[in-house]
Formats: C-alpha cells, structure tokens, sequence
DNA sequence: GCCGTGGTCAACCGTCCGGTTGAACAATCC
DNA sequence: GGATTGTTCAACCGGACGGTTGACCACGGC
C-alpha cells in the first residue's frame, strides 16, 4: 500500500494503535512500557509501532539499548487537510440545497416523505 | 468491528473510497455512476459503499429504481475531534519541550538531567 | 403481465492483518 | 566473557478484506 493517506488512516483504524498514539501524546515511552498495559505480547506491540512508524505516526531513537518512541504531529495535517476540504464541500453542498429548499414554493412537492 | 472511530478510519483507509467520498462531496450519485471510473465491478462498488454507510459517512436513499447515495458530513467531525486532541497535546510537549531546551543554562550538564 | 434496468445477496478466492511462539540481535551489568 | 534486559525477526494461524461470478430482488416502461 503505496500512499501515505492509506496509511495514516489504516494506522488509526485500530483502536490499540489510537490509544497508544493517546498516551505518546502524553509522553514519550518505550515498547515494553507501551505493551503493559495491553493483554498481548510485547511483539504485537512492536508490530503495531512498526505500523505507526510506517505512516510516518511515530519515530524510534535508540537511547542504549531502549528504543524511546515519539509522536511525530506533523503527518496529522495530513489527514485534516483531506477530511476538511471534503467536509467543506460537502457542507457547502447542503447548505445550498438548504437554499434552494427555501426558496422552493410548494410548486414541486414530492408525493412521498423521504425515510430517514 | 464495534467502534465507529474505528468504522470511519478503516473507512477511508481504502484510496478507492476515498475517491467515492471525494466524488460525492461534489454530488450525489447512483452506484452504477459511482462505479463507472473504475475497473471493478459494479457489486464491488457497492460493497465499498455499504462500508461507507456502515461508518455513517454516507446514506443511500430511493429513488424509484434507483438508490442515490448521499454524502453525511457529521461524521467526518468525529475523526478531526480525535484528531485535533492529540495533536494539540503532541504540540504543547514540543513547545514545552522548545522552552525547557531554551531556558536551560548549561548548569544542568551532568550526564543525564532526566531527573523527575 | 413481462421485459429490461439498477442494485444487492451469496459463495468463493487470494491476500493482508493482528495475534501467537520461538529464536536472534543489541547493549548493559557484573 | 557471560548473564540479563529490551527489542526485533521469522514462521505460522485464523479471520477479515477486496475482488470476482452468478443468482436474485425491486422497480418502471410498454
């Protein structure tokens, strides 16, 4: 899977890794304080940083033999550029049927109320 | 898959609706115009669009025969709300991490100054 | 009523994903 | 050097995912 967007997305389509991008946001910690308080082994943990990292979510330095992991914020922007541009559009599309709904005489009045 | 954060990121974790929703955010479109662009078939499209409903990111009404499907803009507020959250945090320990850098006259230089 | 059109459901297939276990690697402590 | 601690790599497993084909359902047009 080739594009970051898919990345980041798919990264934080898993509840683990949001939470413990959550906790990262809080402070920086290392693989095994990350995996405690999960009831899985540390090598799933790992993977899923390796998952984070790839998305550009995460990095690792190497501070002796424990490898500190950080939240890198940029790659958000990412995301909220894409999700607002659409938003917005969309929002600007319902805000002119909006519109039109006013200025709409009782001319085209359709037989059937729309089920929600 | 419970969770609708979960729903809405796996959503958009796939690039080819991503694009749906981008078209969408345009107009409103029936499968089979949806499913037109690309070299899939028409039931794979829709498959992709009952995911997209599933998240809530979009609904499909009726139409006589047809079932235009319509983009919903509330969701997308879920994700930035997440979004934002944790990047505002990861902001504030860089900036607190920028000051803390700054003020430091070199009297803390013993080896590690990592003190809590 | 019957045909054509728009759309979904069901079964199947190959691949990816989250998890495991077991071994390996890297750096520190003694 | 050898044991210990922290982390990753490799192989494997079951389940979900994106895609297909084929059948089916729901309409409107004649």
């Amino acid at each position: 899977m080739a594009d970051p967007l898919s990345r980041v997305f798919s990264a934080l389509a898993d509840p683990t890794r949001r939470d413990i991008v959550a906790r990262l946001a809080v402070a920086d910690a290392t693989v095994n304080e990350l995996a405690a308080p999960y009831d899985v082994t540390v090598q799933a943990v790992s993977k899923h940083l390796k998952v984070l990292e790839d998305a550009g979510l995460v990095s690792r330095s190497r501070e002796a033999q424990r490898r500190p992991v950080h939240l890198e914020a940029e790659v958000f922007d990412l995301m909220t550029k894409w999700i607002e541009r659409y938003r917005r559009q969309a929002e600007e599309r319902y805000r002119r049927l909006d519109d039109v709904l006013r200025d709409m005489p009782d001319a085209v009045l359709p037989q059937e109320g729309t089920a929600s």
